[in-house]
DNA sequence: GTCTATAGTCTGATAGAC
DNA sequence: GTCTATCAGACTATAGAC
């Protein structure tokens, strides 16, 4: 039986987490400033995770779930400069609602994907290669111009989490500004031009 | 009086403390860990740097060098999409030559940039709004399309550097081929049609 | 210059009172 | 469920022999 009070623990914890991991890395992350950001005790919040690993484990879950959902919707049927674009736009997205889940993702990649490499040659490998054979087909029957699709997918990557994982790097550089602000329309611009034949 | 031998003693504790910075972040990194690859004793490590925060130090002064000469080479006389992708490819060459450091200055601003907020935000900014001021003068003049002159050195530094900062997922995705294989082609032809008027 | 030994602090995790 | 107290180990850094 899990309580109102329970969940909203959990919950709290789980954020505070996010928002420690995120910034620091695995290792680098301390159990005490968790427990600080989330108002709860060091004993309490290893009440309701076994371990530190039990904590980045369940944010690492719930990411992959959302990071992968906005590639699995490419529809080979749709127009393709449109699908991609659409694409690029729920990537994007991600960046903006939720910085901190690929400032995560970002740390993980860093320190060489030791606790997700598993899912990355797995699923994401999988659907990249799908997703990648999709491409492949547009500009096989000329509806796309002669590009990698690898490096067509990996570039949209780049470009959509850059402005959350070095969105610190981008305030500094534009006056303290919305890393975000005029990326939608300058990064439409940018695959508008490169996916016309 | 420096020997030789402390040359070459204080260059392996920096090539082993980049090694581990660059993939723990200054926080997860340990000075156990960097005297292991050092191949030296953790008190020895310390009588060449005062701490771990002055090797820390070390390299980041080392490494800002490094990072801000390919747009330091920005030339307003020359032809404005020569000059782009040209540095568009010396920033290639430094995730090709120089991945660890990459990696390195990418964990620093991922922590919202504690250590580098003073120069990111002298150097570099200042440096960043001199070529785009450049870059929006070959604009005015019709020698390159409208785009965001800010965006688009973001988006140089994005699909450039996530080569080497997300290397280890493109590995895994492509069966342990090098990362930049293809990438070279790849972005001459994205800047190529983006920047054709 | 390099080592062993260790001081003093921080870390992840547990015990046990309430 | 949440707390205080605390353990064992890891951490940065220093002392002192050689």
């Amino acid at each position: 039986m899990t309580t109102r009070i329970q969940r909203r623990n959990r919950s709290r914890i789980l954020d505070a987490a996010l928002e420690v991991f995120s910034q620091q890395g695995f290792r680098g992350a301390t159990l005490d400033e968790i427990a600080a950001v989330a108002g709860l005790s060091k004993p309490n919040i290893l009440y309701y995770f076994d371990s530190k690993d039990a904590m980045h484990r369940a944010l690492l879950d719930a990411l992959l779930d959302v990071w992968l959902a906005p590639l699995r919707a490419l529809n080979p049927q749709g127009n393709p400069k449109q699908e991609i674009i659409g694409y690029m736009r729920r990537k994007l997205e991600l960046s903006r609602d939720f910085p901190r889940e690929s400032r995560l993702f970002a740390n993980e990649v860093l320190q060489g994907a030791p606790r997700l490499s598993d899912e990355i040659s797995g699923d994401l490998k999988a659907l990249v290669d799908e997703s990648a054979g999709i491409i492949q087909g547009w500009i096989d029957a000329g509806l796309l111009p002669q590009l990698d699709p690898y490096h067509l997918i990996f570039s949209i990557w780049a470009l959509t989490q850059h402005y959350a994982d070095f969105g610190a790097q981008i305030r500094l550089i534009r006056d303290g500004a919305d890393p975000l602000e005029g990326a939608d329309s300058y990064l439409e611009t940018v695959f508008d031009r490169l996916l016309s034949v």
